[in-house]
DNA sequence: TCGGACACGATTGGATACAATATCCAGACC
DNA sequence: GGTCTGGATATTGTATCCAATCGTGTCCGA
């Protein structure tokens, strides 16, 4: 019997990149802000360089931006960088789900219906952050069938892109109702295996998106 | 008067990541291969510190591997990654060059004329960097106008997934009659504002490319 | 009162030193 | 003979220290 969970943190620098992503997504680390490396790294309970190069994972992917000499700073999306976003993740979900939705299983489709459940569940508890994870589950099992792993990794960064701004519309109640409904419609596409629908539901759900970050964007 | 080029690396990073680039390209860091940091960051006249920097960029961006405790490897692409990033690429860039065309000027037409004497000036001297460079300024005049920054940073990036490669069959000399004739043509599609032409020109043009460099990578 | 030069403090960038881990090989045991 | 165990060695990972740079506040002069 090992131990429940080999949860170990292998390296410091591995670490510290989850913390970062998690903090991206709690709002703990606002769009704009600047990283002070020393107490953030003290704060991680290690030295600023794992911290460094941590950063520089986000900086590849654009989540924050690196000006020599000043420091790093949280990235901060304009309404034209948001639209962008969008038209790309457009452009490569539309390519997934056509490759994969035919491939769906009933489990996939059983996991979609957990998802859900998982969603309306954190809603109720208020947790956004499980809000947000059981949201991009229930997506993702659309795109990763397709087994285009390298599509499916740049569309995680494009929801990464946004991740600092979507905690901040998911607390807002009466959005839930919405996406509640626009999330069964989609799954009720998928399991009727409707490829154009299913692709016209999910440009309704970005649009809608779309509208409501950008709400929040202009503050 | 200044200097005549502030050509001055700003730090040590930067300039180790712009070397890394130029090493890729050249081909002096092969797929696959294993990354010696002390040995390469003393040819750099740098300490590894900088250079692990540099490479968390390029992991960021899918040019290297990395495995924790074991180092960084030089990516490899199986064929079926360069099927996707052709098929990544196909995507990203009909929708910039449809942006686009409409909005290219009589200067950028007259830069990518430039562009290919360049690339022809470059196959003459066998300088296959310079090539390399010309044909990408070639293609990204189509990109650039349309205005999407963020789709432009893709394609670049996919560009370089496939950098290691290219510079092998830019080598053979036959091929270059063809790309030769392709580029002609997608110039002169341009310069008519054919936009659905200058697209399916582009994807011949791709599918080309994908041929050729898929028989370097069974070697 | 405003503008600019200068110096100081805070913060980042990089080099070195040390710790942790993986790989490889030899030897013992089954 | 093959497999496993133990340790030696090479390489990576992290902490600490020092140097370089930027921003800011102050002082001086116009």
């Amino acid at each position: 019997m090992t131990a429940e969970r080999p949860r170990r943190p292998p390296t410091a620098q591995e670490f510290v990149l989850a913390e970062l992503r998690r903090s991206i997504v709690n709002g703990e680390l606002r769009p704009g802000e600047q990283i002070r490396q020393e107490a953030l790294a003290e704060r991680l309970g290690t030295s600023r360089v794992p911290l460094r190069e941590a950063l520089k994972i986000l900086e590849g992917e654009g989540q924050v931006a690196y000006h020599p000499h000043r420091g790093y700073f949280m990235a901060e999306l304009s309404s034209s960088d948001l639209a962008e976003v969008y038209r790309i993740r457009r452009l490569l979900e539309d390519d997934a789900v056509a490759v994969a939705l035919p491939l769906l299983s009933e489990d996939d489709l059983e996991a979609m219906v957990d998802a859900l459940t998982a969603i309306e569940g954190a809603a109720l508890r208020e947790d956004i952050p499980a809000m947000t994870s059981a949201n991009r589950a229930f997506h993702f099992l659309l795109f990763d069938r397709a087994g285009l792993p390298r599509t499916s990794r740049l569309i995680r960064q494009l929801w990464d892109a946004t991740d600092a701004y979507r905690s901040l519309y998911f607390a807002a109640p009466d959005n839930r109702e919405t996406v509640r409904r626009e999330h069964r419609a989609i799954l009720n596409a998928a399991r009727a295996r409707d490829v154009p629908g299913t692709i016209a539901l999910l440009h309704a759900h970005r649009d809608q998106a779309v509208q409501r970050v950008s709400r929040v964007l202009g503050h």
